[in-house]
RNA sequence: GCCAACGUAGCUCAGCCGGUAGAGCAACGGUUUCGUAAACCGUAGGUCGAGGGUUCGAGUCCCUCCGUUGGCUCCA
């Protein structure tokens, strides 16, 4: 192809010093034998900003890149043509199948098709083995173009409405298509040149699925998979999975006896064992501490309220299919709350207050009950319920700025306190809202000022946020870099309205009071289970249910050992004694497995001289101390983290 | 709610083509009194999620229900 008489173009590298000089309509898969050196494990290549085909022939450009594995865009390329590979796989076995959408996610990729029977793990099975023999033989991708219109004919006259649907929604006049074999598939690509390319994957489960995620579609049927670009990377992928399981704050709360959840109480429904109580309230009781200081109110609100306050609060207009069926009682109906904000407003409104006053900051740690669907029940994570860490602040307008900043503070706070970093994000105006203009652009302005002088970055999603009022979410990422709703804090142009909130200003007027919602913790449920996952179930010391398990060595030294207990009680350290005639080893072994942060082991040779052989949680023995040593020791570490800033 | 898989002793799991339930750990009773992740011997423990059906016979097959798990806005 490096005749004489072909025009050249000249292409910078990223990373290469000399420029490549290669062939106007010449493709990065011929360049690769002018040029050695270039990455031949490169799937794509980005030209000019625009990740194109390694077959597509180059008529023009300047800067190129060779896209492999490490850049989030070449994994793209591999995850997609697996799917098409698997879509071949599919459409082989299972000729009567509509192939619809099958995009790469995250961690992998997945292919929806509709088929007259859903898959079985057998036929999962069978797909992976037909994806296997067709990657070992090689077989071209091919890329067509074809005007949009004929395209639409084409699926038409398959009989398959998804992709004609798809095809209606495009504007462009051509779309293209990628052909490997007898399997042909509507696609943007880009693909890999050959099926060859892909060795390590595997399929992962099927499930099924709404075409485009609406209920009110047919349901799919979606096979996930994942891909890697070697056999120790794929390997690697899958244990990590197995790593999560076994952080599974599901399979942890058993182990550790901290909660359950029971068919005969109903499902979604949590009970809070001894030790996950615990940990609870000193969860509660460093949050009451930080509220009580950071000038909140706690209130406290009652379980059920009568039907005509969640009227006027729009909820049984807008949420009655979240809310429990209604009670009724000396002939009115009473409903468990599924909020706290209306309770709050009610206590706000039980009397007059001055522009002076403001803000009012009501906190609860209120318990409210939402019916969820039964699929999406999960542990402590998706519950019916749950008692939130909830709070209503009731400013003016000029002081909303002040107090965004405030409840960030706190958030951050707390998000540090427990150890888990986090990422922000802005969410507007929706198409359908309630409130003017100006009321929208002033908060809008506000929350974003905020978010600005953090020096943070933030991102904004446009329209996200509730019909009643932007809101700024924040969500935690834990030891596993995972995200989870965390925080979050909600202006509400709505309940005001409804209710009438008002204070009176210092010309003597009524005006409209500004309320924000807000949770820093979310649940105490969620927040559980984020942290027991967070933290594999070993608390660090302030949140350790059990701190100290003291262990003798034979009964010689049990009166010994209870002298021990009663000193680290009279100290406020929670603590165990392990008096059973077990061997040391065993007593241990238990106790890494209960995940206690320290345990202490007496002997003949402590108790005579009032001494406890120290041994930290994970083999670290740290050695032996006097008794009053060992309580200073754990004291030390057991302090909740120290608030600094007010 | 919908699709699929699963539900056997407190926990983890075995139980083939239907013949009437088994292991390890935990529990309990003994023996042992022992220095940093599992001492030994023994005992007890199950209406096999619930209900119905098929069958001479069901943990195993079928149906209904309950629950659990994974998935159901990541636009060719």
């Amino acid at each position: 192809m490096s005749t004489t008489s072909t025009q050249k173009l000249t292409l910078q590298v990223a990373g290469r010093e000399q420029p490549l000089e290669v062939a106007v309509g010449s493709c990065a898969f011929d360049w690769f034998e002018d040029y050695p050196d270039l990455p031949k494990d490169a799937v794509a290549i980005r030209l000019d900003g625009k990740v194109i085909d390694l077959k597509r022939p180059v008529e023009a450009g300047e800067q190129v890149e060779f896209l492999d594995w490490a850049d989030p865009a070449g994994r793209e390329v591999y995850y997609h043509s697996c799917t098409h590979l698997m879509a071949q796989a599919v459409m082989e076995l299972f000729p009567d199948a509509k192939p619809t959408i099958g995009p790469p996610i995250e961690e992998g990729y997945f292919y929806d098709f509709d088929v007259p029977k859903p898959f079985t793990p057998d036929d999962l099975a069978k797909i992976e083995k037909r994806m296997r023999k067709k990657a070992e033989q090689r077989i071209p991708v091919e890329r067509f173009e074809m005007p949009r219109l004929d395209a639409i004919g084409l699926f038409k006259k398959e009989g398959n409405p998804y992709k004609v649907e798809v095809l209606e929604e495009l504007e462009d006049d051509t779309v293209s298509f990628y052909k490997q074999a007898e399997f042909t598939d509507l696609c943007r690509g880009p693909h890999i040149p050959h099926t060859g390319y892909l060795k390590h994957f595997k399929l992962l489960n099927s499930a099924g699925a709404y075409w485009r995620g609406d209920e009110h579609n047919p349901m799919l049927q979606r096979i996930y998979g994942t891909a890697a670009p070697s056999k120790e990377a794929l390997e690697a992928y899958l244990h990590k999975l197995e790593e999560a399981k076994e952080r599974d704050h599901r399979k942890l709360g058993r182990e550790l006896d901290l909660f359950s959840i029971h068919e005969e109480a109903g499902p979604g429904l949590v009970f809070w064992h001894p030790k996950g109580a615990r940990v609870r309230n000193i969860i509660e009781n460093f949050w009451r501490t930080e509220h009580y200081r950071r000038g909140y109110e706690l209130v406290y609100g009652p379980h059920v309220q009568r039907e005509n306050l969640f009227r006027q609060s729009g909820h049984l207009e807008n949420y009655k299919e979240n809310m429990y069926a209604p009670m009724e009682i000396d002939g009115s109906n009473y409903y468990a709350k599924p909020m706290n904000c209306p309770g709050h407003i009610l206590i706000y409104k039980n009397q007059l207050h001055s522009y002076r006053e403001l803000p009012i900051r009501y906190a609860e740690l209120g318990t409210v009950y939402r019916y969820e669907r039964s699929g999406v029940l999960h542990g402590l994570l998706r519950v019916r319920g749950f008692t939130q860490d909830d709070a209503h602040i009731f400013c003016r307008p000029d002081q909303l700025e002040a107090e965004i900043q405030g409840v960030i503070d706190l958030a951050d706070y707390m998000m540090r306190a427990f150890g888990f970093d986090y990422k922000l994000s802005l969410a507007t105006r929706p198409e359908k809202s309630i409130g003017s203009d100006e009321v929208w652009d002033f908060s809008i302005a506000a929350l974003r000022k905020v978010l600005e002088g953090l020096g943070r970055p933030f991102e904004v999603e446009d329209g996200g946020g509730a019909f009643y009022g932007p809101k700024i979410d924040v969500k935690l990422v834990d030891a596993l870099g995972r995200d989870w709703q965390g925080p979050t804090f909600q202006l509400d142009f709505n309940l005001p309205e409804r209710f009438d909130v008002d204070y009176i200003d210092s010309d003597g007027d009524k005006k409209r009071v500004v309320m924000i919602h807000r949770t820093v913790l979310g649940s105490m449920e969620r927040f559980m289970g984020n942290l027991l996952e967070h933290y594999k179930g070993a608390f660090p010391m302030w949140l350790a249910p059990v701190q100290v398990k003291v262990m003798t060595i034979t009964d010689d030294s049990l009166d010994y050992a209870r002298q021990v207990r009663q000193r680290l009680l009279a100290a406020d350290v929670r603590v165990e004694l392990d008096d059973r005639n077990e061997k040391i080893g065993y007593k241990i072994r238990e106790a890494e497995a209960q995940k206690i942060p320290v345990m202490l082991v007496v002997g003949k040779k402590e108790a005579s001289d009032n001494l406890v052989s120290v041994r930290e949680r994970g083999r670290v023995d740290v050695g032996t101390m006097s008794l009053q040593e060992a309580i200073e020791y754990v004291q030390s570490k057991a302090a909740a983290p120290a608030p600094d800033t007010v």
